[in-house]
This record gives C-alpha cells, structure tokens and sequence, in this order.
DNA sequence: GTATTAAATTAGAATATACTAATATACTTA
DNA sequence: TAAGTATATTAGTATATTCTAATTTAATAC
C-alpha cells in the first residue's frame, strides 16, 4: 500500500481525504478500545454472560456453567477476557468466586447492549 | 457437557438457574444478531468505515481505500460482511460503487458507536 | 499432613479471520 | 470493437479464536 491515490477519478475531494483521516486519527486508541469492547460483545457467549451480569448482579463460575451449559474452562477463559478488558471484576469468597459487572462499565454496558 | 450440575455447592439456588437460562434463551436469536452486530464492529477497519460513514454520509471504495491507506481488495471484503450484515447498503454511480449506512440501522450505529 | 472442591491455566486441535496477490466483472471511452 | 478503470471475487497464507483435555492453584475439611 504504497500508492498515494486508490484511483483516477477526477472528482477526488482531497479535502476530504484528509479532513476524514483527521476525524479518524484524532481519537484513534479511543477507537481501539471501542473496538476491543465490540470484540468482547461480539462472542456469544460473552454476550450471554455480560447479560446475565445485567440481571442478575453476580454469579460465581459455577453457575455460569450451569446456565450456560458449558464445561467450566471454556467460561474461565472467557471470563478472564472480559475481566481484562475492564468489563468484570471478581471477588473470591472461599473456594468460590463472584463475578460481576465492573461498576464504571455498567452504564454503558447496559446502554449498549439493551439499548 | 452432559454434566447436570457444574459444582457441589449446598446452596445452589436451582431457581436462578432456570430462569437465568429462561432469560437468555427468550430472545436468542436478537442475542445472535446482537452478537454479529458487536463482532462486525469490534474490528478496526470496519469500526473506521462505520465512523466514517456517520460523518460523511457516503464514500466510494476508492475513497475509503485513500483513507485508511489499505488496499481495495480488503476494503471491499470488509464492506461486503458489513452489507451482508445489513450496516451498509451500495449504490452505483457508473464505475463508481458509493456506500453508506443502511437507513434502518443509522440510529442504532449512532446510538452505539457514538454514544 | 491428605482428600476434596472451585477455579485458573496450559497445550493442542479445529476453525475463523484478515490480509496479499492474482483474476474476474462491470462500466466507460476511444 | 479494444483498452482502461473501479470494484468484486478467489485462492492462499499467517494469525487469532475457541474449544477440549489435562494439569495446577487455592481454599476447605478431615
């Protein structure tokens, strides 16, 4: 990707072009970490998890795999993701452990996925 | 999977269960096309396309090509999964294939990407 | 200490994703 | 008609994702 310009056209709004890659660039890890955010959501599973949380406040890993009906690795896989994303936060009680919605991320959360 | 209970936990609370599965799988296929949706927007280059398409209502590929600095072909691919996801719809003018947001899903992409 | 349980981690395999490079298609113009 | 241009598609490759199966860690109870 070494060309300057993708085609011949005429009519070509440099303008344009450049106040665009502006508009883009300007917040760019803004948008990185929005896209991390959709990728989190964009697995079933962790959407089902991240509405559950909505719901219900918190649940240990136990019954998320029970609800979800899935061995129990998989879920802390995912579990792991979303918590290293900023999305949920744990808490060990015993041998069990709590996870629920990070709280600064509920409210967009719930904007975003119940709309 | 075929296991009935994840754990041996006294107080399973065997309610939630149900109704937390009842919960998910009330709308599972809005679940699925949420999932789809978040997955379309939780990579960059598609996340880029989309912002740019709320901003300047249209752009041909060429356009798009000049400013994320890519090369057509993945462009393209991208704007296909996102017209087959229904974000986007295309039009074309001549040689000149302009693409923009899907009339119905504009409030939804503003809700979501711009907050 | 040992045994048991919940959760986390790891290695590995199957699948999905996103690019490059090449080619095909659709349209315009001479 | 032939040549040129914008876009779409295809094949192939490198990487990422998500599961299974096995193991490890952390906590509890005896």
């Amino acid at each position: 990707m070494d060309k300057m310009i993708s085609c011949f056209r005429v009519e070509v709004d440099d303008n344009l072009i450049v106040k665009a890659k502006e508009t883009l660039n300007q917040d760019l890890t803004e948008l990185e970490q929005q896209a991390k955010l959709f990728a989190l959501l964009g697995n079933e599973v962790r959407l089902k998890i991240i509405r559950l949380f909505l719901c219900y406040e918190k649940m240990c890993v136990c019954d998320l795999s029970d609800v979800l009906e899935m061995n129990q690795s998989p879920i802390s896989q995912h579990l792991r993701k979303l918590k290293d994303g900023g999305l949920l936060v744990n808490k060990r009680d015993g041998m069990t452990v709590f996870y629920s919605v990070s709280p600064q991320m509920r409210e967009i959360l719930t904007k975003i996925v119940e709309g």
